[in-house]
DNA sequence: TCTCCTTGGGCACACCGACACGCATCCTGC
DNA sequence: GCAGGATGCGTGTCGGTGTGCCCAAGGAGA
């Protein structure tokens, strides 16, 4: 029943070794699991019988498996995706941000505060010249103006704020199609 | 039934009027149908009863309502949400793409194969210098060093590829908060 | 080679629960 | 007061889910 894996972090790997496919430590998933979890990805109600018809699976199998994969913590939870332009959510904005300075104190206190922003949905402490790099949902541009005022500049330790605009979203996924193509057995 | 909604885009809003929560035109839900989202946000799988007794309704009422926010388009889907650390990937990387020309068919050219990379999650066209930004899991260092050269690498009409590597994750939201606050009644 | 044991799959069954319907009630606005 | 919309209750049916049991395949050991 997909023991371990938990901890088996990616082995050594010589460069010229991989052919296309990433990962290849033996994942302790077989591609009836990765079938299970792509279906799940897309259709997280659907019923034990209905996965096991386009698994090749009886429901009494495919439900022993779909309780490993959650007790083994591949599944971290079912959730329901809103359409956010439905509530005028249209505009993707990247900020970058600059602290005073990059001492521990700094870093907790801006980071204390940027969970509290309600318009922030993605935040990444960064390796390099900037030190965060925000994703903003907004309406429209004169929104992300207000959420610039009320949200972004009562941030602590700023020094400086780089928006870009999204003009367009190209890829979107949850979960890179790499990881349904792993697998060794 | 939660009719409508779905085209009245934010009404033009000024500077001053909009105290702290965004949106405000009205939109046609009101606290029980977000109270519903919410948590169905969190557990997708949940029952009509059990999500009634959370909510406050009787599930036939409750059972109508979110029916209706199916049918309105405000859930998209049901997925399941996996791990990916599990599957080993850990690294986050933001890549600014800069191609050789901005022309129409520089872009559909790049775009087309972008799509194609298995390890690229999101891919933003952005106004500003950067033509692209693309956020990357990949295992390690090493990981997308190999990533870079077999996926990145050869897209089309590139002439500067810079990569960030997120030390942390900080925030990450599938749902602005701000979409849970926002109804008049 | 034979046997034991483990692992995973499939079948059958029974139970509990979800879901959909009809109807009565309540509230609001006109 | 009336009409429309939404809620809540009750009921019946259907389906999903969980369990027990047996079977097949593979590996280990004697």
């Amino acid at each position: 029943m997909q023991i371990s894996a938990s901890l088996d972090l990616p082995a050594p790997v010589s460069v010229a070794e991989v052919p296309i496919h990433a990962g290849n430590e033996t994942l302790a998933l077989d591609r009836k699991d990765l079938a299970i979890l792509a279906e799940l990805t897309t259709n997280a109600r659907a019923s034990h019988t209905e996965l096991a018809n386009k698994v090749g699976l009886s429901s009494t199998a495919l439900a022993r498996r779909q309780k490993a994969l959650e007790d083994d913590g591949y599944i971290q939870a079912y959730q329901a995706a809103l359409d956010l332009t439905q509530f005028g959510l249209t505009t993707t904005v990247l900020v970058r941000i600059a602290l005073e300075s990059q001492s521990d104190e700094a870093l907790k206190a801006f980071e204390a505060e940027v969970v509290k922003c309600p318009s922030v949905v993605r935040c990444f402490l960064m390796s390099g010249t900037d030190d965060y790099i925000l994703i903003v949902l907004a309406r429209d541009i004169q929104d992300f103006e207000r959420i610039h005022r009320t949200e972004l500049s009562r941030l602590p330790r700023v020094a400086r704020v780089q928006s870009s605009f999204a003009l367009r979203e190209v890829v979107n996924r949850a979960v890179p199609t790499v990881v349904f193509g792993e697998t060794k057995r």
